[in-house]
DNA sequence: TTGAGCATTTTGATGAATCAAAGTATCGCC
DNA sequence: GGCGATACTTTGATTCATCAAAATGCTCAA
């Protein structure tokens, strides 16, 4: 059995990259909020456990058993943010700290029931996608706001900028995961991006707000 | 913040007897399966923290305080065992080693909001009566079926599962409240209960159907 | 090509939870 | 009252996860 250390190691591992490429255990000592030391001794031992490839001074990266162990813990976040938010009524900007915690208390037996009874979700609460139980991400065709052609409405999927202040001021016009939005005009010189709410209501915001709402 | 290690001695202590006398350290070891010289350590622990009283040689006793975290564990216990037997349809034999562990990492909090989802059960799937939030632990003369002598007829007082197709089913044979229902046998090893009716017939049902039977 | 500066590793320590085995107190029996 | 059996406590170690600080290696610029 991994414990609950390693498994958070294995997932900001992931969430820095060391899916792709080797990241740096300095790189890995400042996301976790741990002393170089520290993140040196464990790689050894995470290693040892076949869950990263090791080259001391050069960096760690996901083996297969890592990668594939590091999407179950987010899967497992994610399915039990849902369960958080869509059935116990819990404010989004609340699960995230209770999933850290119950993520590694969850096996995967009781998550898949979990996710049955929540009738499979592709998203969770702020819009990351779930992997599936084989460990499949679904891949979507989500991009920014300002990728796409101004005078159309858009599906809002999922907000990269996570703080809740933002979402809840969108929330004000109705802006919210599932529902749609304008993309009425694009101010290049400005930098002012003008939206439109479904009761055509026109609300200006800059570029970079517009680019952290991932639409479809 | 309390450890989980912690938190399942107060538990135990509990389970034993510990909240009304002073119990032997070494019938704590034996419920917990450790070695005598761990329990002594960790009883000095317990009692620096204020959650027992400790005299060397003599034994240990909850506090107020041990108790009242004790009746909070036991109480998140059982009302995520009634989530994964009824909401997630886990049979009622598999989810208490899940409960051990999810017990440590649901906060009062969530297992608030999850106990007014589930309405507010007053039985585990095993019958045993969940505590209130207060801490308070209902009293009645009212047991789940399971907890009573076989061989013996009771009058039925409420069901604990309030599924109409499950009381309608029970109605068929003449079991509604204020009528009387015989406790014939209960396999403890296939986990099937055979009732009786007025009339002599005899029903079988598994455990945790037969423990949703209040009767007095 | 050489050293300065930075990143990484090593070393020695700590606290939590545990064990095995040695030491000590207590209780009941004769 | 003394002795032996039993129960409890102490002691010395171990493992895991962590830190601080010292040692080491790497890289880039002069």
């Amino acid at each position: 059995m991994i414990s609950a250390t390693s498994e958070n190691y294995l997932k900001t591992i992931h969430a820095i990259g060391g899916s792709e490429h080797s990241i740096s255990l300095g790189a890995l000592a400042r996301a976790l909020n741990l002393t170089p030391g520290t993140v040196t001794t464990m790689a050894r031992q995470l290693a040892d456990n076949g869950l990263v490839h090791y080259l001391p001074r050069r960096g760690i990266r996901l083996t297969d058993l890592g990668r594939t162990t590091a999407i179950q813990i987010i899967r497992r976040h994610r399915i039990i943010e849902v369960f958080l938010a869509d059935t116990l009524g819990m404010p989004a900007s609340d699960i995230h700290p209770e999933a850290e915690i119950l993520e590694h208390a969850f096996s995967n037996h009781v998550i898949n029931l979990l996710d049955k009874f929540l009738d499979h979700p592709a998203f969770d609460p702020h819009g990351s996608p779930i992997p599936e139980a084989s460990g499949h991400i679904r891949t979507t065709s989500l991009k920014p706001l300002t990728q796409r052609p101004e005078g159309h409405r858009y599906l809002i999927h999922r907000f990269t900028r996570n703080d809740a202040e933002f979402t809840e001021w969108l929330a004000t016009f109705g802006f919210t995961i599932g529902t749609t939005i304008g993309f009425h005009k694009w101010d290049r010189i400005t930098g002012i991006v003008t939206l439109e709410t479904a009761g055509g209501r026109r609300i200006q915001v800059g570029e970079s707000a517009a680019s952290s709402l991932l639409v479809e």
